[in-house]
DNA sequence: CTGAAAGCGCTTACAG
DNA sequence: CTGAAAGCGCTTACAG
């Protein structure tokens, strides 16, 4: 793999000598002519095996560095942005180019599974990295039968079984969230989660009402709530939660750009964060760290995910087997100012109050 | 070889005999190298041209869908993000790939110019994206030289005369945004620009002095502000201005994150934006409409700046001449809720205000 | 900056 | 079939 020193790249000359025959019977070898005995060819080949002959051609045009597929939903998310870091990273020091696209950004004619494949074999392509839900798992499988190798990145649903995944340990990381949020004495923790279809979102719920059963504390169901991952799913949930008549005094959200949306709410609210409520993100991208108060979350390590898609592709390349065709990374809990102990039960915070005594200072 | 005939292959010396001079010329202006007179270049590079010229690897080589390279100094930047949207979706309607490189990945052993110029032409791209600092003008040229269509996007400093680019006009915004704050009647209006030496920070420090000359308001000198394009420059600067003794009512500051860093650290110090103290930003990122408060900001049309790059490729792909080597699209303040008209003067903030009243609330 | 000359790597034509 | 020799197209080193 290393490219670093070469002696002195193998002329035909060079070859020759090795294979104990003159540069001309090379040539003939090389150019598939048919004046060369069988047991000539034979030696000559070896011998071009060997010493890693190139053609002029093959030396010059190089047609194809190694190049990735990535392709993305969108660029809009920082969760998407860091992913790509990792990918970008990985493939630079595997000297591999990265192609983008972004399924979003498609021209006109979509192409079907089975040409797009094509496409990726004529270019010359070494693999893709998929983080959309764009590919069903037809076409997923179309890239299978052709033996490109591929890799889903943190699949919101489940990839076929035999499709290489990435992902991160979404339950364990709901279970931190709210066991931290019950270490410091909440009781009423609600979630909002992304897609009720999503696979993560729902291991992320499952982490989160595992952590409370194990209190003994059980599950309101108008705590637990769904939408998609952005603020205005935050935004709505909020609004929903203190208008309930027993708001919660602590938030664990399914993702940062919703937990964005709580806080933005919340502000709007004069719904003080950590002192009043408690609030917990899930995906730990800068804007977490950047927020105002930098918020507690549950962070991914989006770049490494990016990383090991890479060194998936790598490793299918080379053929290695792979036991295990889904890698799932750690998540661990980042403690920022978002979080606290709930205020004593006397002054709890309700809807009304927000509503007349804070609004219009 | 048929003497006086023109054959199906043209070769070196056939483009030496056309341009009238020799083949080791012929061959030097297609390498790239450095010594040849302009004006010998010149007549090399019209033959080359009229004679339809391929070098053996571009004649083995097989056609293969056109690629540009977009070179990115990071992707941490929803600057920068906001432009790769743009080439990604003019590269998709023109079906054409992009190939993404971040100069901060590079992997352990950077390409000099001359090699990076190579592989460009052996990978086949048709041209590069630059949207870095890290290419000086002589790197540029190498580009150049080699014919490889290049636009520099929004350079920090302009590119040599004869290099493509694409900006926004700096100056204008930079006007726009004093301007506004000028017609809501603030007078101490202070400039948080960015790195001294980037041109385009200057444009735009001289369009928000411009616009206080236009009213009679000499610029103080400790109003003016730089570092670099980041929140931390942002806080800093926020820090000193109010310990000034006569802080000012207003900041422009010369990008969104810039802009980020003072509403943090006005809220860190209880001032409260927009009724204390206004605030504009620059770029016009989706950061500036999610922040909270929204934030008012001179938008760049950091999208259009993306697929004007790709036009301009494909522009010079296809041999279009082109009159004006530098294209500035133009910005457009977007007035959100970070400026409002300055508090009565018997009111006016004071930064002892901030630190005795209001910190501990 | 230019180009005659030498050189390099490969191919071709042909004698054996 | 094989390979010495000539040839081709391009590059390099260097004298002017």
């Amino acid at each position: 793999m290393t490219i670093g020193t070469k002696p002195s790249k193998p002329t035909l000359a060079a070859v020759a000598q090795e294979a104990g025959v003159s540069t001309p019977t090379v040539s003939k070898v090389i150019n598939g002519r048919e004046d060369v005995a069988d047991e000539t060819r034979a030696r000559v080949l070896a011998a071009l095996e060997r010493t890693g002959y190139k053609t002029p051609s093959q030396r010059r045009s190089v047609p194809s560095r190694r190049a990735v597929e990535a392709v993305f939903d969108s660029l809009n998310s920082a969760y998407a942005v860091e992913v790509l870091n990792g990918v970008l990273e990985q493939a630079a020091i595997a000297d591999m180019e990265v192609v983008l696209s972004v399924t979003s950004r498609q021209s006109g004619s979509p192409l079907g599974p089975e040409e797009r494949a094509q496409r990726l074999i004529d270019e010359g392509r070494s693999g893709m990295i998929v983080v959309t839900s764009a590919f069903n798992s037809g076409q997923l499988n179309a890239f299978q039968r052709r033996r490109i190798p591929i890799v889903v990145v943190d699949p919101l649903n489940p990839p076929p079984g035999d499709v290489f995944s990435v992902g991160a340990s979404n339950w364990a990381g709901g279970k931190a969230a709210a066991a931290h949020l019950l270490a410091l004495g909440h009781r009423r923790i609600a979630y909002i989660g992304g897609p009720e279809s999503a696979e993560c979102s729902q291991a992320r719920l499952h982490g989160y009402m595992a952590a409370l059963m194990a209190e003994g504390i059980s599950v309101q169901e108008e705590y637990v709530l769904a939408g998609p991952f952005r603020p205005s799913n935050g935004v709505q949930a909020m609004k929903s939660l203190l208008a309930l008549d027993d708001p919660p005094t602590a938030i664990f959200a399914a993702s940062d750009s919703i937990a964005l949306g709580v806080l933005a709410e919340a502000r709007r609210q004069n719904v003080r964060i950590p002192e009043e409520l408690s609030l917990v993100g899930f995906d730990g991208t800068h804007q977490a760290a950047e927020s105002v108060p930098p918020l507690t979350s549950v962070s991914q390590p989006l770049q490494d995910m990016g990383r090991s898609a890479v060194n998936f592709i790598l490793r299918q390349m080379n053929g290695e087997d792979i036991d295990s065709r889904r890698v799932e990374l750690a998540t661990h809990l980042v403690v920022r100012e978002s979080t606290a102990a709930p205020r004593p039960a006397a002054h709890r915070f309700t809807a009304k109050e927000a509503g007349a005594g804070n609004r219009g200072t």
